[in-house]
DNA sequence: CTCCAATTGAAAATGATTGTCAATTTAAGC
DNA sequence: GCTTAAATTGACAATCATTTTCAATTGGAG
């Protein structure tokens, strides 16, 4: 519910409106979880509002990670896919090549040395991504 | 020269044929470092040689990727990105959002964690990828 | 050399994303 | 509540990287 609120106070301060659509899909978005394209979310939607259009679906998914309620994800294929974000946490990925499983990891220890390869390199980090590609548990070691 | 007889051996196997515009296509891949995207080493290829064609250059990096001596990239934007890969060694990259600067870094102990992450979720590692945005020394820390 | 399969390049198809625009809706100011 | 300017919507077109198609050409095994 404070959720809601966060994405209607963010269009406040961009002198932009709360409307119905954006009610729906931020409701359709909060509701499912996991990591959504935008056809899978806009196909969701249109079960109970087929007036909706995809493109109203793609600019409020973009506002969604404008707010800090989504974030987006590029992972091996070409589409962008959105995920809830709560706030300050942040985690990375291993993705299962022979079914398509996502796990999901927070490793203090990574982020740790990750900056110390950016210290050793001049360089100060913004964000970064960590995928690991393999085959799950369930799917076995090939 | 031994990087194109492993291209040449990689063709074999495959039932493939060694053609000049593929010679051409991975003589100058090879001299060109760095992480090029197709569009960029077709416009390279084609000063010199008009006649090859975008869609032939696109192919042949695929092929370059299938023998080993090309690896594919995906960062930000939306293209792919090829750089020669030498067998064994992997590296990961720090990427400049101010300038676009690509700096390369190997860190075993980040990858002993990854290994560490694997196990606790039974996970079998094929591949990684770990990129850490953010800005250059040259760029400072915004 | 012959011949068939592989290759090529131009062009079209694809698929995700983004832009356009007339009609509609929002919400601020009265 | 009513008016009104600005934002939004949805259908559709445009874009962009990538991939496919296909007729003409070429490689290389026999
Ligand atoms: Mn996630
Ligand atoms: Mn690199
Ligand atoms: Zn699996
Ligand atoms: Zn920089």
């Amino acid at each position: 519910m404070e959720r809601k609120q966060q994405f209607r106070d963010y269009l406040l301060t961009q002198g932009l409106k709360s409307t119905r659509q954006r009610e729906i899909i931020l409701d359709a978005f909060l509701q499912s979880g996991g990591h959504l394209s935008t056809e899978e979310l806009y196909l969701q939607i249109r079960q109970q509002h087929p007036g909706i259009g995809y493109a109203t679906v793609h600019r409020t998914l973009k506002l969604l990670a404008g707010s800090g309620l989504a974030e987006s994800r590029h992972f091996g294929d070409r589409q962008t896919r959105y995920e809830q974000c709560s706030g300050e946490d942040h985690h990375d990925h291993l993705i299962c090549t022979a079914c398509g499983a996502i796990l999901e990891f927070e490793d203090g220890d990574i982020e740790r040395l990750q900056q110390r390869v950016a210290r050793q390199h001049g360089f100060h980090i913004l964000s970064h991504r960590l995928e690991l590609y393999g085959r799950c548990a369930k799917c076995g070691p090939e």
